[in-house]
DNA sequence: GAAAGTCACGAAAACGTTTTCGTGTTAAGA
DNA sequence: TCTTAACACGAAAACGTTTTCGTGACTTTC
């Protein structure tokens, strides 16, 4: 078990000086061709890489960025790092992930922990704990401390740095503009409570929808879910939830439900109660996840784009670690990711 | 944009050298009690926290574990790398992961760029390419020089190493004895190329339970999909070849599919073809991932405990860290995680 | 042959810690 | 009063780099 060479080493060993070696190995003029090829050389066999820690605490900065998501069994966030992790890469960038498990004070920690020199910046998705408490202390510490941050999805206009979100209330209007125009009449919405601020915004998106096309909405068609629970625990109170929203809207022919789940379960349920999907009822999900994709029938979805979102987060993170200028310049940017429909078969 | 503060800044602020700080702020008997709650007070109110790059670079130990998988956007992985966070996390590392994209050289560069001092260790999954090479040099320099890996899931006996591996082979004879005691007679297995060695094990575990029952194999009833194409992109492909299964095999009234997608588009393909399913033909797939809980009807898998695997991955790489001994005695363990069955709508 | 310039390399500081080993001051013991 | 011990603190090295600056040996120039 040989550790890992080092400059001393080499200088050592070659009877030179470590600064010599340093300037060989970064090819400097300085140094005379025959030492350096004696010295890249010597380098070559005994596979000399510098020390990452070392060139970090020198250079002060790690070339690594750090993602703090609520959990990462989920197509959602998952499909996010990948895209994140694409141009990390690309860019040198390596990249360390927290998660916060939906829970407040450990997104809290594990900020702190990877704030201490670990990472350059940050890329996260708050914790629902998080959005429901309001306490934003610890993301304007952090860049009080000069680590930029990007959000994205879950952002809270309170923070003011760069975030990347999706166009929700566009896509819910769209979502929901379809189903009118395939003949919907009676048009339900499964959403989350509201300090959710994707569930807020899908839900307006529903409303504006309708009421452009003359429809007034009805509470009773509006199903508010309480996320705070962990609905892979109950699914069945969800199904039951479910149930009676079709049982008490009996003319109810069409379905917009905020993520796959519950869109699944609507059409789960709707079979259930011998409705056909999609003569009798359309129904269309948010987020387009694995489970879309292989439902039978297949579900037509907004499709969000996590890869694309990730991207566009590390671009715009490491854009600002680059800039040169990043002492006053405190303009933030906010992009938009538009939404589009996949149409399957859960609708006409 | 106040930096972080530094013991030297401190130390400059009080008056005091840095080594009276760094004391002060451990706690150590050598220092004064007026000094100690002095420094400690001032510490606390610029809300020092040592810098976590310094600490690596001295202690020559970055409390960082490298992750490489092959994708990230895969249920199985997501799960085992939080069962790795959860570990981790609870035992004071971080967790930085690579992504291979099932490429050999990505998953080199990945590695030879943490290893470099990132990480005090790996936990990895082959990526396909590699299998097929059969090039392992990556794997046995990292050990060499001193940074122990960790494999799961897939792994090789030319590596020599801690592994955690599910048990494919009971886990297929299992599923597939349940299809026969449930009174199926010919029992078809979709499986992949034998050079992906889980695909293998679990061929294996088919014929074993077979052979356990007295029935004698077919060829026409195996269906060999070559996983080098990406199989998402190639769904119409994979229905075509398994319907042509269906249909060159009509008595078929039991599938094994060794993992999810083959499961389900055996479902799809069955009802294409008028055919109940539990009723004409069950089928059973591999790995508990979402896909199976929530498909109509719900599919009977073998649980993988990928958490539980990540978990017990995650352990075995901080015991062998944490061990003192670990010049010489070169014992590597192999832990096998046994499967469960769970049984859901698609068997009877 | 002396002044100036070029070349090739080394010494040392710096990044932020921890830790070992002094060392000066004071108090106790003889 | 002198020695010794305890106490409280500081200097410096070390982890592995990069980079600035200095310097000795040579070569060029007049």
């Amino acid at each position: 078990m040989k550790r890992k060479i080092t400059l001393k080493q080499i200088a050592r060993e070659l009877d030179v000086s470590i600064s010599t070696v340093s300037k060989a190995l970064r090819n400097s003029a300085e140094i005379s061709e025959d030492t350096k090829q004696k010295i890249q050389a010597f380098a070559k066999l005994y596979n000399y890489r510098p020390n990452n820690i070392a060139l970090s605490l020198k250079n002060r900065r790690t070339n690594t960025i750090g993602i703090i998501i609520p959990e990462i069994v989920h197509h959602f966030f998952s499909k996010v790092i990948s895209g994140v992790e694409l141009v990390a890469n690309k860019r040198g960038y390596n990249v360390i992930i927290g998660l916060s498990n939906e829970s407040f004070s450990k997104e809290v920690i594990n900020m702190e922990m990877l704030a201490n020199g670990s990472i350059d910046g940050f890329i996260l998705s708050m914790s629902k704990e998080t959005l429901k408490l309001q306490d934003y202390h610890h993301f304007n510490e952090t860049m009080t401390q000069g680590m930029p941050i990007v959000m994205f999805d879950r952002v809270v206009s309170d923070v003011k740095c760069d975030k990347v979100i999706v166009d929700d209330f566009n896509g819910a209007k769209k979502a929901v503009g379809k189903l009118i125009e395939n003949g919907c009449k009676s048009i339900a919405l499964i959403t989350t409570k509201d300090y959710v601020s994707v569930g807020k915004l899908r839900t307006q998106g529903y409303l504006e929808a309708l009421e452009e096309h003359q429809m007034p909405p009805k509470a009773e068609l509006i199903l508010k879910i309480d996320e705070s629970l962990d609905y892979e625990a109950h699914l069945e109170g969800l199904e039951k939830e479910i149930e009676q929203l079709f049982q008490s809207n009996p003319k109810l022919d069409g379905v917009f439900a905020v993520n796959e789940i519950y869109a699944l379960l609507a059409m789960k349920v709707a079979r259930k109660l011998g409705l056909d999907v999609p003569n009798d009822v359309q129904v269309i999900g948010f987020t387009d996840g694995v489970l879309s994709k292989h439902a039978t029938p297949s579900l037509t979805t907004v499709s969000q784009h996590a890869q694309h979102m990730g991207e566009k987060a590390a671009e715009l993170l490491i854009d600002k670690l680059e800039s040169e200028f990043n002492s006053a310049d405190e303009v933030f940017q906010t992009v938009v990711i538009t939404t589009d429909l996949v149409e399957r078969e859960s609708t006409k």
